[in-house]
DNA sequence: CTTCATGATTAGGG
DNA sequence: CCCTAATCATGAAG
């Protein structure tokens, strides 16, 4: 505080030695009569400034509002500013634009897609719960991590918002502070309302550098985390048994047309709690049940590579479906199947017995079942049964021929045959043909 | 360690 | 978007 007096000292000894800019200003302000008193009058100031160092404390902020408070203090003032101006800022004042720069715009829109400097989505401890939730009461194993994902990510979230929010009260608390002083100071020191502004602009800048550096620090953590956890997706968590087991059911009852629709895909998920992709293709929401999906991808394309590895498993589930679906439809076809007695005889039997097991589907091939059942049920019916007895009577020969087809819905070009009606199924020509050869040997 | 099974990803077709 | 086919990468079994 006590440099103050001498600032203004050598600043006015520097202003009234050699610039001529201010005795120019001086004499526009002189010419009158009265001249005389008025030099005598600048004289007066400049002295008792002068003097003003040697003077103690006290008498020198008495004598410094004196000064202030004289008439002739504004015009000084502005004289001063004005060279001040023309001098230093004039040199400076080139470097004034600012780039919006591109690495801080990278790091925001990192920042933003990330969920970390954007709208709060959920917060930390309802993100999990809701992680949780999604998961269903199942196998909570991947809903842990995901959990686990959000909760780290909230945590750099929160920190990023702290640290964020104190720098920002810094920064303002620090320009308010320089813009006090410097406000104070322009009383006594030429400082123009842009100096000022630069000032702050400078503050703001160097606040900005260090906002920088925080923005580029959680990017990392971020991308530490993501590579942990979300990039980990290739980590392969194998579904729990219950999982593949509904999977596999549903597989091999709809082994004619194993596509699922939508909404099949849904509630297999939801049945296996295997759901998780919701979220993970970060922008969108879409893509739902790409677990399911891929499952069915999988096996599709698995099962037809190479059918004789899994005919045993095929045997099982439809062993399995057939008993509860039988146990389901079976009042209902009984009553169907003798008011329409059919070419192959008997119906009704579904003993797991070949024979009888072929003639039942003779029954459904060769009978009008498209105007009596239940579509769903006798469809996945059908294919079961055809399975069994593909396995039946194929068991002795289909894989000693090395069949790459088997009676199964797939022709010859690899496909699934693409229809979806009990008509592919029915079809007499193919399937219910072999196995009937198989079955009667 | 190798091998196999299997979920995920990618390329390419529609 | 859906699909298939090939491939990658990993977890588990031997």
């Amino acid at each position: 505080m006590d440099d103050q007096p001498r600032l203004m000292h050598s600043s006015h000894g520097v202003g009234m030695a050699g610039h001529p800019g201010l005795a120019q200003h001086m004499q526009d302000g002189t010419g009158g009569a009265d001249g005389e008193g008025r030099k005598q009058d600048i004289g007066d100031i400049l002295q008792q400034i002068m003097t003003i160092t040697d003077q103690s404390l006290d008498e020198a902020q008495a004598r410094k509002h004196a000064l202030n408070c004289h008439r002739m203090k504004p015009a000084l003032f502005n004289v001063l500013c004005e060279i001040k101006e023309k001098t230093v800022l004039s040199i400076r004042g080139a470097q004034e634009e600012e780039p919006p720069d591109a690495q801080l715009m990278r790091l925001d829109n990192m920042l933003l897609a990330e969920g970390v400097s954007g709208p709060e989505k959920g917060g930390g401890s309802a993100a999990a719960a809701a992680a949780a939730a999604a998961a269903g009461g199942g196998g909570s194993d991947n809903s842990v991590e995901h959990s686990d994902y959000r909760a780290k990510l909230s945590q750099i979230r929160q920190i990023y918002h702290t640290e964020l929010e104190k720098y920002e009260q810094a920064c303002n608390e620090f320009t308010t502070h320089v813009m006090n002083l410097l406000r104070e100071q322009s009383r006594t020191r030429p400082i123009s309302p842009k100096e000022i502004e630069r000032m702050v602009g400078i503050i703001h800048r160097k606040f900005s550098s260090i906002q920088m550096q925080l923005k580029q620090s959680t990017c990392e953590a971020v991308m530490i985390l993501r590579s942990r956890f979300l990039d980990a997706r290739r980590k392969r968590r194998n579904f729990n048994k219950q999982a593949t087991e509904i999977l596999n059911e549903y597989f091999y009852s709809h082994l004619s047309n194993p596509y699922p629709s939508e909404e099949a895909k849904e509630e297999l998920g939801k049945k296996c709690s295997i759901t998780v992709s919701q979220w993970s293709r970060d922008t969108k929401q879409l893509s739902n049940n790409l677990e399911v999906s891929n499952w069915f991808g999988n096996k599709r394309i698995r099962y037809k590579k190479n059918i004789g590895k899994f005919q045993e498993e095929a045997n099982m589930y439809a062993a399995k479906t057939a008993a509860t679906a039988t146990n389901v439809s079976t009042h209902g076809s009984q009553a169907n199947s003798p008011s329409t007695p059919n070419s192959a005889g008997s119906a009704g039997s579904f003993n797991m017995n070949s024979g009888d097991l072929f003639m039942s589907v003779q029954s459904l091939n060769g009978d009008s079942y498209q105007g009596a059942q239940v579509g769903a049920n006798i469809q996945s019916q059908v294919d079961t049964l055809r399975h069994v007895i593909s396995q039946t009577g194929g068991y002795s020969e289909s894989l000693a021929a090395s069949q790459i087809y088997s009676p199964q819905g797939i022709n010859a070009n690899g496909g699934w045959q693409d229809a979806p009606t009990p008509s592919s199924v029915t079809s007499p020509t193919e399937g219910p043909g072999s196995v009937h050869s198989d079955t009667s040997n």
